[in-house]
DNA sequence: GTCTATACCAAGATAGAC
DNA sequence: GTCTATCTTGGTATAGAC
């Protein structure tokens, strides 16, 4: 049973979603969840406190549906299972969009705030790390080295062109195809 | 001569690469430009201007810097000029970190404000298009759809590989030998 | 836990003198 | 063109009743 205050997250991730981390306004959010200002502030205390545990709600559901996989699917293979990981993020989903449009706030955020920046830098090691795990899967000779040097490629491509689709300066599908060629160059790059 | 306009469009530059655009407090640039509020709004109609103005300022500016190259220095081969082109963006010098740093607040910005979008798109395409023009020097065979890719990917990976390098998840000097490395698997996959 | 009403403040913007 | 002083507003946050 979803409760009140997740309910507001989930309202809140809306409201992100559409105005941004620092567009957001504490009078909006109350509208979207058909509450009062004063219920918000009962619950998260301040608008960092909003933001802190909002930010936080949205990472758990991403993993949560970077991980999931159908089970009656034949298992993937290495390969496809980095493909799926990485096209993931270039989808045009409500939870995909607030996801990615949330991780470009926090990035950009983070330019300007320095209490942002140890968090972000850990979050995108972590996510570089498992790409490239992935990645040494495929191509088991590679060394440690070139393995996180194309990961930290393959992630950051992502970023720009996720900031480019959300940004509405790429089409969707013609991100997913740049992403798709990146991925084959880097995979054969490590196996030459 | 810069007149008084010009210097609080770089004092602007200053506080933009400071607190980003959406951080910017008249207030804080009228201190920063050594003059009161008032002759801000005076010159610049509204916060608006100053913005639009500035960011305008901003990109003339970096067309300088990207164009000029040192007069006395041999001409550069294709291969050498696209890799000063992007490499450009990577440097820790006070223009290219304020010029950088606004472009990432313009992309940021867009997500959520519309009117900022066609303008972004415009200087996307020119900017893929000029470093398309440059791989096609280095790689004369290969076809137009191709150098777009290439060009997209490489500019996309840059901006993705900037907001890292500001943000303090990547260090500079790794920005550049990711970029670097994936100049060369591009020209080389145009090549083959 | 939840609301209505309101206090409070930071920041954008303007009036009017020089 | 430039300043000092001030108006105005929009947005965060709280008091107090239910």
């Amino acid at each position: 049973m979803a409760s009140r205050k997740t309910s507001i997250m989930e309202a809140a991730a809306r409201v992100i979603a559409r105005r941004g981390v620092r567009g957001l306004r504490v009078e909006e959010l109350a509208a979207e969840a058909g509450v009062s200002t004063a219920l918000i502030y009962y619950h998260f205390k301040d608008r960092t406190g909003i933001l802190r545990q909002t930010l936080e709600f949205i990472n758990d559901r991403a993993e949560r549906y970077t991980t999931e996989r159908d089970p009656d699917a034949p298992p993937p293979t290495a390969r496809e299972e980095l493909e799926q990981t990485l096209l993931l993020e270039l989808q045009d989903t409500v939870e995909v969009r607030e996801n990615s449009t949330a991780w470009g706030e926090l990035r950009a955020s983070a330019v300007f705030d320095e209490t942002l920046r140890e968090d972000l830098a850990r979050a995108t090691r972590i996510w570089v790390q498992e790409v490239a795990g992935l990645l040494g899967v495929v191509q088991p000779m590679s060394s440690a080295v070139a393995l996180a040097g194309a990961a930290e490629r393959l992630t950051a491509l992502l970023e720009g062109l996720s900031m480019r689709w959300l940004s509405g300066s790429l089409p969707l599908a013609h991100a997913r195809t740049l992403l798709t060629e990146a991925i084959d160059t880097e995979v054969a790059r490590l196996g030459s």
